[in-house]
DNA sequence: TGCCAGGCCCTCTTTAGGGCCTT
């Protein structure tokens, strides 16, 4: 028997990156590239990449980091001008970034300069991974991309290369749940509790999981919390 | 190349400290 998708919302995320002038928006950091891939039913079915003035100039070290450079950004349209076209791309869909908390931090401070609200909520491919994959070298992008052989065309630390490819990791983790639990589909909300779940307790966790979803593609009550 | 910060995790912890990851 064909089993539905547990949640039809949920399976459908845009995977963000932000590449900035540095760490924290609390400093005076900007957004200088934003990429995005949507994912639905599995698959990324569009994309959105933008650089960003942030009228400033930015240091050499972002400049070779980044590849991106002073004389990219001086004509690309202002952040407040690329964050309004973001937010009608993202509309209230769920996010996905890897190391989500640098992204959300920069996604908030962005938006609250021209004084739009997000609602949806994010999860981080970096903290699943490293619960599914305990066994990688490290939990870099770059690292597990190779580690798990993941399509690249050796583009790192540009936002819309980098969003693909951990939009391709993201894919990989839930492909890999499906498989080795039996189930129809991952949720958005069993990613992100999954990231916060102690490491010796994944196993157990996916385990009463898959348990908790009955034929019908639902869960059965008392089960495993998600929601 | 790596500092700046913040959030999370782990442990030789919880009355704390250090490592990881993002640019």
């Amino acid at each position: 028997m064909m089993r539905q998708p547990i949640y039809g919302k949920a399976d459908t995320v845009v995977v963000l990156d932000f590449e900035t002038t540095g760490l924290s928006p609390t400093e005076g950091d900007r957004a200088i590239e934003i990429g995005a891939v949507l994912i639905e039913n599995g698959e990324v079915t569009d994309r959105f990449q933008q650089l960003m003035n942030p009228g400033r100039r930015i240091s050499r070290f972002i400049e070779q980091y980044t590849g991106i450079t002073n004389h990219m950004l001086r004509d690309a349209p202002p952040c407040e001008q690329v964050m309004q076209n973001f937010a009608e791309f993202i509309g209230d869909y769920d996010m996905v970034a890897h190391n989500a908390s640098f992204d959300r931090r920069f996604l908030n401070a962005e938006f609250d300069r021209i004084d739009c609200g997000y609602s949806g909520q994010f999860a981080c491919s970096m903290l699943a991974a490293r619960r599914i994959y305990q066994e990688a070298p490290n939990h870099k992008l770059q690292s597990l991309v190779r580690y798990k052989n993941i399509q690249n065309n050796g583009v790192f630390h540009r936002a819309l290369a980098d969003a693909e490819m951990t939009a391709h990791l993201w894919l990989t983790m839930v492909h890999e749940i499906t498989e080795q639990y039996d189930i129809a589909s991952v949720p958005f909300s069993l990613m992100q509790k999954l990231g916060k779940t102690a490491k010796s307790s994944v196993q157990n966790y996916l385990t009463r999981f898959s348990q908790d979803v009955d034929q019908s593609g639902k869960f059965s009550s008392g089960g495993s919390g998600l929601g």
